[in-house]
DNA sequence: GTCCGCACTTGATCCAGGTCATGGCGTTGG
DNA sequence: CCAACGCCATGACCTGGATCAAGTGCGGAC
């Protein structure tokens, strides 16, 4: 799919924005905060606003992009679920990450100037394009914008290698949860109420694990009474008990 | 330690530049291509090279940064070879990667705005210092900086999930090699005959594996008349074989 | 020299987690 | 209504690589 027909596709998608508006961003968006600085510069905003399109919804299954399609934009999710993997000729598939609204993709993109990953919807989802060209043009006059890319980026690398260590299954299923909570209560939601939006399959494909590992650590942290699992609806019980088996992947 | 007694052991350490002049780059350096468009800028040229230190020699062990320390600046490897690693409280460590002469460390830093891992010379090894506040400044005048740090950046979250997935010991092993080959090649040195700098324990925790896993398949490797294996002196035999075996983890 | 220490190798054994097989359950579609 | 399918759970078994335990070989101190 090339970058035109891309747009075309996206187009079609195109809906209203339901919260911001011409001077204010989505209330979960990333680069909201660039705008909380007394530096900010009206007409740069209003720029800023500009260069963004909401696209979606998407369903359950849909590409937001493709591995190999032509970089041309990063992504934040403003609803729902995205999963970015990727996957090779002989189809062995690696789930890099889970991304919840307010949350960048495409980011891993720029160097090669094509996305190395799939993204797909989870659940239905809707995202904010930002063309990069256009977001990195604007960064050579707004500090705050520069400043606030060269975070996300640096702060992905870190994401990257959070399960990178050899971590027992226990500890990888932990931190998982433990991480999921946290960027669920950053965003407003319970902290102590997940739902799972992906299947057990993605959870161990993204760990490491086997989907029947992921099932047998879920029955015996449950039969611990460390949480309660109800199909992909998670409470977490005993959050500091948790903790403490997540810390070593968790405190790098 | 503080920023500023690290510019002070920094200041012990500093040799002149045995390459590059006022207006040019060392022959390694990620940042030498930004001379290279027309869009050149003479003055901003030389700012830029002002704003870099030559530091070094380091010996082997010698940390470059350290964990927690406050983040100032991002480093090019100059000459050596470096390692960056990770380790928690309770001794685990986490060997992040390998870095040789021109490639760029310390941009996992920028977010929390200090580093998160140590940075140690696996032997003599030099260093050029980047103020990062100063590249960051500049690149809001110099497109083709900031360029070159999206690049950089974008390159690094590719590289932090190289071996993400769940890959065997001998895919590990392979793509190690044939990765090690393909970056002193580009670096001018001889794509077949590898020093390895690290330990195998080094080698094996990167791989997440036990350092007797790596002496077993090098082994094995060498009796299939892939590699021929002296000492940390390894010569590639067979690089075709070899990268059929890593083929898995190289192609993503 | 010879003693020590460290990196590395090699063999023997063990085990966490993978694989295979089966069955339940909820959803979709005819 | 039932069949077909996908997802999940659970038991039985297997295995790749970890762990444990000896060596080996080499470089540095004296």
């Amino acid at each position: 799919m090339t970058g035109i027909h891309q747009l075309g596709r996206f187009s079609a998608h195109r809906v209203a924005a339901d919260d911001g508006d011409e001077l204010r961003f989505c209330s979960t968006c990333v680069f909201g905060r660039v705008c909380l600085p007394k530096e900010v510069d009206k007409s740069a905003l209003v720029e800023l606003h500009c260069l963004v399109d909401h696209v979606g919804p998407f369903q359950a299954g849909d590409h937001i992009f493709r591995a190999g399609d032509r970089f041309n934009s990063i992504y934040a999710v403003r609803r729902g679920m995205i999963k970015t993997r990727l996957h090779d000729e002989s189809g062995r598939e690696q789930v890099l990450g889970f991304h919840l609204a307010g949350e960048m993709i495409g980011l891993n993109a720029i160097h090669p100037a094509k996305y190395p990953c799939d993204a797909i919807a989870l659940d239905e989802a809707e995202v904010c394009r930002f063309s990069f060209p256009a977001l990195a043009t604007l960064a050579l006059r707004m500090p705050g914008v520069q400043r606030e890319l060269f975070n996300l980026l640096s702060k992905d690398i870190g994401n990257a290698i959070a399960f990178a260590g050899d971590y027992s299954a226990d500890e990888r299923l932990a931190a998982f949860l433990i991480g999921l909570s946290r960027r669920f209560s950053e965003r407003g939601f319970p902290a102590d109420t997940l739902h799972l939006a992906m299947s057990r399959g993605d959870i161990a494909n993204y760990l490491r694990l086997a989907a029947e590992t992921v099932s047998r650590v879920l029955r015996r942290f449950q039969d611990h009474g460390l949480i309660a699992v109800d199909g992909r609806d998670v409470s977490i019980s005993k959050p500091a008990d948790l903790f403490a088996i997540a810390k070593p992947v968790l405190q790098r």
